[in-house]
DNA sequence: AAGAACCGCAACCGCCTCATC
DNA sequence: CGATGAGGCGGTTGCGGTTCT
C-alpha cells in the first residue's frame, strides 16, 4: 500500500484535485482522493479544496468592513469559526481563525494598559472595581476598534470576551471620564457609569451563560477629554456622541442599552422601561441568568450590520 | 551580509457528531 | 445498541517569507 503524502501541496496535486472536483463533483472524500490519483487522505483533500482551491474563495486581505464583521460575529459566536465563515462569503473558517489569532489578538495585546508593566489583555483583577487612578493613553484607533464589539444586542459574550471588554472599557478614556453618562433613572438609560461585564461561569453543554451580569460602577463627573470623544445628552433617549471627526457613535451606546435590556429580559422577561421601580432589585447578579442562547436570534442582528457590504 | 526573531498562513491532529451497518 | 467510518470543527504546529539586529 502506498504511503499517503503529507505536507504542502504541489501544483500538480492541486491540478489533479481541481480537475477532478470540477469534472466529477464532490463525493466521498476518500473516493475523491483515490479517483483523482492523489496519494492523500480524504481529509487532506477536503481541507485543500475548502481552504484553497474552491472557486468561490475570495483572495487577498480582508477589508475593514470584513474585519468589523468578524469582530462583531466573534462577539456573538465566540470561536465558532465555521459559523463566522458561513456569514462571510468567500472566506474560510481557517482564514478567519488565522486572522483572529494573529491580527486581532495582536491588536488586543497592543491596547494601552492601565499598568505600564502589564502587557496582557487579561483584566487587572486587583483593580477590578476601581476605575480611577490610571494614566490613559487610548487612541481614536482603539475606540474605532472596540466600538464594533458594542454593536450587539447579544447578552451572551463568552468569559474571555467579557473579560476583554471589561478591560478595554476600563481603558477607554471616554468611559474613564464618565462621558457615557446616562440618566440614573427614567427612560433611555439606567446607569451613570460604564456597564461592567462580569461573568462567573458558563454552562458549556447548553451555551447557557450563567452569572453574567452588569455591575454598576460609579464614575464621578470628570470633564471629558477634549481630544477624544464628547457626548451631550439632549434627552433621555437621545444620547448624542461626537468626536473630532464625523463619526457619530450614538448607535453604539444604544447597543449597550440593548445589552442591559437583554439582561433584564433574561431575568424577569421585562425590559427596563416595562419594569419601572424594580431596577435595583433586578440587578442582583446572583439571580441574573442568561436565557438559552438562540444563535439564529442573535444572527438577526448581523443582517442589519451597518458595514456589511459585499458589493466591492 | 548573515543570523535571529518574528509573523502569517497552510496543513495536520485529535476530538466530536452523525449515519450506517 | 455498539462498532465503524466519514465529515466537520477548533486548536496547534511548523514552514517559509520578511523584518530586525
Amino acid at each position: 500500500m502506498t504511503k499517503l503524502r503529507k505536507g504542502l501541496w504541489s501544483p500538480e496535486e492541486d491540478d489533479k484535485l481541481m480537475n477532478y472536483m470540477l469534472n466529477s463533483g464532490q463525493g466521498c472524500w476518500s473516493d475523491v482522493a483515490r479517483n483523482a490519483g492523489l496519494q492523500r487522505c480524504g481529509k487532506s483533500c477536503r481541507l485543500r479544496w475548502i481552504n484553497y482551491l474552491r472557486p468561490d474563495l475570495k483572495r487577498g486581505a480582508s477589508s475593514p468592513q470584513e474585519e468589523e464583521l468578524i469582530i462583531h460575529l466573534h462577539s456573538l459566536l465566540g470561536n465558532r469559526w465555521s459559523q463566522i465563515a458561513a456569514r462571510l462569503p468567500g472566506r474560510t473558517d481557517n482564514e478567519i481563525k488565522n486572522f483572529w489569532n494573529s491580527t486581532i489578538k495582536k491588536r488586543l495585546k497592543n491596547l494601552p494598559s492601565p499598568n505600564a508593566s502589564e502587557s496582557s489583555c487579561e483584566p487587572n483583577k486587583k483593580d477590578h472595581n476601581n476605575n480611577g487612578g490610571f494614566s490613559f493613553n487610548s487612541t481614536q484607533q482603539d475606540v474605532d476598534f472596540i466600538m464594533p464589539m458594542f454593536m450587539t444586542s447579544s447578552p451572551s459574550p463568552t468569559t474571555t470576551q467579557a473579560t476583554v471588554l471589561n478591560t478595554m472599557i476600563e481603558r477607554l478614556p471616554m468611559l474613564e471620564h464618565g462621558i457615557m453618562n446616562m440618566p440614573a433613572s427614567g427612560a433611555g438609560g439606567f446607569f451613570n457609569a460604564p456597564p461592567r461585564f462580569l461573568q462567573s461561569e458558563i454552562d458549556n453543554d447548553h451555551n447557557n451563560i450563567k452569572g453574567f451580569y452588569l455591575e454598576n460602577g460609579v464614575v464621578e463627573g470628570v470633564p471629558p477629554l477634549e481630544s477624544v470623544i464628547r457626548t451631550t445628552t439632549t434627552s433621555d433617549h437621545d444620547l448624542k456622541v461626537e468626536n473630532k471627526g464625523d463619526t457619530n457613535y450614538s448607535c453604539y451606546f444604544d447597543d449597550i442599552n440593548n445589552i442591559v435590556n437583554n439582561c433584564y429580559i433574561s431575568n424577569n422577561n421585562k425590559r427596563p422601561h416595562e419594569n419601572r421601580g424594580g431596577v435595583q432589585e433586578d440587578l442582583c447578579p446572583e439571580e441574573l441568568t442568561m436565557g438559552e442562547w438562540d444563535l439564529e436570534d442573535l444572527m438577526k442582528d448581523v443582517a442589519s450590520f451597518p458595514f456589511l457590504d459585499f458589493s466591492s
